[in-house]
RNA sequence: GCCGAUGUAGCUCAGGGGUAGAGCGCAUCCUUGGUAAGGAUGAGGUCACGGGUUCAAUUCCCGUCAUUGGCUCCA
């Protein structure tokens, strides 16, 4: 007899050999339906795996992620096996769970798939998965794994199974499909009730650039019909949030074929937004001891062949402008830091100097690959709110410190709470990757590190994604669809003092070498414009929208009336327009609704004569009559308790 | 950059080998109205661009450009 522990805390005695199952048998026969998978000692497994010693346990459903992951994985066995049916031939790759289903890199060699396809992979799926085929695991030696594949043909299971270690080798079949596979597995296929292809993709093999291309084939499945419908719907109002299409909508932004890809054009009340959130952040850094610099757009090819960037990304970025001077070349700048470099250089430095901040919103051009441009938040001209801190060692930590502050406060104000703080640090396997001396390296991994704890920051610390000079703390947040973007970033960095012999005179009257910290708390202003769009869905914060009011004269007779009204809140910093179409005060309604204006001012008969406004407030409706001056104020107070928060 | 998809009016989209259509928007006129769509009339398109096939191409084929889902990349 063994002891299984049960999340509850109560223990159950059961005959060595007993399942997960057998166990929630015991309990129910309605979970021992529901039971995907089970945590076996901390690990996922088999419900159907026998367990042969005291175990904790813990049983897994739908509402669990893994037993979400586990009928996903399974899926994806599923979603195999109907491609293997109806495109006999194929070769298989991997398959795993991913945040929301699944996807199979599959080579259909001479076959070709594509999206019309779909829908009978789907049916094929959904009848398989009628047939309930259990998944059948079986512990096999790596030479029968690989007699196995050898007879299948197939290379890329072969080239799996070079790199596992006999006994750990796992075969599951279900129906006619068998795959190389750790597990764990649902059951049977019948738990999948809805099924759907989702899109298909290019994906190199083993994500090597250099490797052949297989099609990952994505799906997701689901234990009830109405999930699938749930889960459509969720996405089709995502894909409403999404910043091109309101960017386009709003009149935000654009882009021209002819200036060029990824060089976005801000239109009138996009520029308007965007320089609202740049004064934001001026008033902001300015009361935290940043100073204002601006330096050109373009700087001498020597200067980044100093800094290091010309041999790391100059084959990759727009090439070098020439000059009538032989020899003589210039680069549209790619970054800000080599010229505050020079900034620094302007006039010797002392101790009692530091930290000095240099600030600039620096617009930059970056050659990117032009499959990875994306709307506002990957493009090819932008502007970085950026700036450069120089100081002492000691003064690293606190400087970094402030810096989280000022981005936790920016986070703050515009309400963005779903955000991962990820500490990136070098590749230990690709040292060559990266300049500078380790000692420094440590050094600046270490700040970095402690920083973030100390501010009890939930981070992620990923490994390979430090810039080539220095290790970066990133703050991550995700679009409208889930896709995670990079905005605030805080860098330190020891090399670019050096290759740039930044020098301050220390109290010893001696040189030393300062170290610079770069930093942007939006990140670029395209990017976290995007993302603010998503974020309040084209609702902008009353402080920040382009227009802030819409009066609304009931007929033609009371526009002088509604310009009037207009004034005096423009006299307030208000900003209001006036709708003197002629249309009924319904439709002016409507519209104003659509463009998300936050206050409709309806003005007639009985406004004009008592000086008065009927507030609405957009998507709340009709909120009362009251004066002008009462109204404006109602604004000023509002914007005040929004900017007020941890200031 | 790579694999796939897409490109028709300002916007959203339908159509299809015989040179185009809807809704919204826009313009003009009528209507002057009280909290989410009043009515009429009208203007708008080299069907992304270039080449090929054909008596005839917006439609079929090829290429380019752009957009887009991923992959790779991201100072």
């Amino acid at each position: 007899m063994i002891n299984i522990t049960l999340p509850d805390g109560s223990t159950r005695k059961v005959e060595s050999g007993t399942t997960a199952y057998d166990v929630a048998m015991d309990i129910s026969e309605g979970l021992a339906r529901n039971v995907l998978a089970a945590e076996v000692n901390g690990e996922v497994w088999d419900p159907q795996r026998e367990i042969r010693s005291d175990a904790s346990l813990k049983l897994l459903t739908w509402n669990d992620d893994a037993g979400k992951s586990t009928l996903w994985h399974s899926s994806a066995h599923l979603l195999a096996e109907a491609l293997e049916s109806l495109y006999p031939g194929v070769k298989f790759w991997v398959g795993p769970p991913i945040e929301h289903g699944f996807y199979y890199d599959v080579d259909f060699g001479d076959q070709t798939f594509t999206d019309k396809d779909f829908t009978a992979v789907e049916q094929k799926m959904l009848e398989l998965a009628k047939t309930k085929n259990p998944f059948i695991r079986k512990e096999i030696s790596k030479a029968e794994a690989i007699a196995y594949f050898t007879e299948k043909g197939d290379e890329y299971k072969l080239d799996l199974l070079e790199g596992l270690e006999d006994g750990t080798i796992t075969l599951y079949t279900q129906g006619n499909f068998t795959d190389l596979c750790r597990g764990p597995h649902m059951p049977h296929t019948g738990f999948v009730k809805a099924a759907k292809v989702m899109s298909i993709a290019g994906a190199y093999w083993k994500g090597d650039e250099s490797n052949k291309q297989l099609t990952r084939v994505y799906g997701i499945t689901f234990p009830k019909k109405q999930e699938l419908t749930a889960y459509l719907e969720l996405l089709e109002q995502a894909r409403a949030r999404d910043h091109r299409k309101l960017g386009k909508e709003m009149d935000l932004f654009a882009f021209s074929e002819k200036v060029g890809q990824g060089l976005p054009l801000w239109l009138p009340k996009g520029a308007e937004l965007r320089s609202r959130l740049e004064d934001f952040l001026k008033e902001a850094q300015r009361k935290a001891g940043y100073q204002g610099v601006i330096t050109p757009h373009i700087g001498n090819k020597e200067l980044y062949i100093t800094s290091g960037h010309y041999a790391k990304y100059g084959a990759d970025s727009f090439q070098p402008i020439q000059t009538p001077a032989e020899g003589e070349e210039y680069l549209l700048k790619p970054m800000n830091c080599p010229h505050h470099c020079e900034v620094y250089k302007a006039r010797p430095r002392s101790y009692r100097d530091l930290p000095v901040r240099f600030a600039e919103f620096g617009t930059v051009y970056r050659y990117e690959q032009s499959g990875e441009l994306h709307g506002l938040t990957r493009v090819r001209g932008f502007t970085q709110d950026d700036a450069h801190i120089f100081c002492t060692a000691d003064q690293v930590k606190e400087e970094v410190s402030n810096v989280i502050d000022l981005v936790l406060y920016i986070f703050d104000i515009l309400d963005f709470k779903d955000f991962v703080v990820q500490v990136s640090l070098r590749d230990p396997e690709n040292p060559e990757k990266y300049i500078g001396s380790d000692e420094n390296w440590e050094k600046a991994e270490r700040a970095i590190q402690e920083v973030a704890e100390e501010k009890g920051l939930n981070t992620i610390v990923e490994l390979g994604e430090a810039a080539f000079y220095g290790p970066k703390l990133d703050f991550m947040v995700r679009d409208a669809i889930g896709r995670k973007w990079q905005l605030g970033t805080v860098q330190i960095d020891y090399n670019l003092p050096e290759r740039f012999e930044l020098e301050y005179v220390g109290a010893d009257n001696s040189k030393h070498r300062p170290v610079m910290i770069h930093r942007a708390p939006f990140g670029s202003m395209e990017r976290f414009v995007a993302i603010l769009i998503e974020h309040c869905a084209g609702k902008f914060p009353l402080w920040l929208t382009p227009e802030q009011v819409k009066i609304l004269p009931i007929s033609d007779r009371f526009n002088e009336y509604a310009k009037g009204v207009s004034k005096v809140l423009e006299n307030h910093d208000i900003r209001a327009l006036v709708d003197d179409r002629s249309e009924k005060v319904g439709k002016k309604i409507r519209d104003a609704e659509l463009e998300k204006i936050p206050y409709m001012l309806i003005v007639g008969e009985s406004e004009a004569a008592e000086g008065t406004v009927s507030v609405r407030r957009q998507g709340e409706g009709d909120v009362g009559g009251m004066s002008v001056e009462a109204f404006a104020e109602r604004i000023r107070s509002e914007i005040a308790e929004m900017l007020k928060k941890k200031d």
